[in-house]
DNA sequence: ATGTGAAAGTTAAAACTTTCACAAGGAAAA
DNA sequence: TTTTCCTTGTGAAAGTTTTAACTTTCACAT
């Protein structure tokens, strides 16, 4: 089957709800247009129509959009109705940044976290306790966790990606560097931070001559 | 001027050289062809051609590429030529986790870290010394670093920013959720990790059903 | 009840990116 | 030297995404 739906769009999407979050918060009004969301993202008020319109009609015309049904709309098209349960692999720097985070945020759910180092398992952040990543797949398995983040070493990544398929999680975000090899049922995205700095260092020296 | 080059092919580009990296490492050979960074990336090899050739001729027909010569051309593209300094602002997990991680990379170097921690100002991670947010601006041009990573909560990014434009940084690395204002001639990149997850969500939706 | 204005939803064109297939050209063997 | 083999580099086509202009529809005032 094609895609059908540019991922730009998604992420789009995505940037819409943090908007509309953000208008929620300041007392913005129960109505608001596609050119409000256009203009907090920088892009035109079509951008914003054409991506919705991928996916139903939301809107009245001549009045804008219900603020409360237009984010219930999105997070249903997202998949965020309910909670997601997210694992933590990898309890350095960038695991423990999102459990903190994602403890804050609605609409994920840390619900384990685990590690190979002696020295942590068993130690607890907040509220969630590490545990022994050889038990990875009994564990998330038993949780029924989707989502799975990946913080290790990239000469650990595989080896801990087989035990989360084998768990059954169904979408892998990832810190590594390198490819990870998961069955077709699987999804995975990457954080490529190097990559990210990479391209940075491209546009600079781009803009520096044009 | 136009873009004439899609952001697509210069993230690839830094693929590339992640996998000339490895093959370094692993003893390689000195030659390699577009087929070998093909297959490494899971992409077709008229892709690598094609992305390369935006920026000149770099192999040898029938033969392949020079790996150190093509590593150097990369490099070059990309503008890294020599090594990039780098300032680092909020120094919690996600701040003290680039640190960490540039530290063992070569290309970039973290010449300055930054927190309004009180607690935190003063104290050394590794071997640099952590310095009070006040100061960003003249540290900051002193220092004559071009690209800044912005890891501190939503509601100090934009402040945090503008010190940045004045200190003269070129390049912003952000991981906070806000959208940010800077002059034109300041590139801003984000890490979105909520939106991440949420497209990620989206496909694992969209893949159940197909 | 009707007309008007405003913004959503749609369509078509333009811009951009990827893919394919092959010509060009160098290296090595004959 | 000539031929053969092989892989690069690229022109053109196909496919995708974005943009802008257009049509429709609703709410509200008259």
């Amino acid at each position: 089957m094609k895609d059908l739906i540019p991922e730009a769009t998604v992420r789009r999407l995505s940037h819409y709800l943090r908007c509309i979050e953000m208008m929620e918060k300041c007392c913005y009004g129960a109505n608001l247009q596609s050119k409000d969301l256009a203009r907090m993202c920088s892009i035109s008020d079509s951008v914003v129509r054409r991506d919705l319109s991928y996916f139903g009609t939301f809107g009245i015309k001549g009045v804008g959009y219900d603020l409360k049904r237009l984010k219930d709309s999105i997070k249903r098209i997202l998949g965020l109705a309910e909670k997601k349960k997210v694992v933590v692999v990898g309890v350095g720097n960038i695991g423990r940044a999102l459990i903190g985070y994602l403890s804050r945020v609605d609409g994920f759910e840390v619900v384990a976290a685990f590690d190979n180092d002696p020295q942590k398992i068993g130690k607890k952040i907040g509220k969630i306790k590490i545990e022994d990543a050889v038990n990875i797949t009994p564990i998330t398995a038993n949780l029924n966790a989707e989502i799975a983040v990946v913080a290790v070493p990239s000469d650990e990544a595989q080896k801990v990606v087989n035990r989360l398929v084998k768990g059954r999680v169904k979408g892998i975000l990832n810190f590594a560097l390198v490819p990870l090899k998961v069955p077709d049922n699987v999804t995975v995205r990457y954080i490529e931070l190097l990559t990210e700095l990479e391209v940075l260092t491209y546009n600079i020296k781009k803009r520096r001559k044009s």
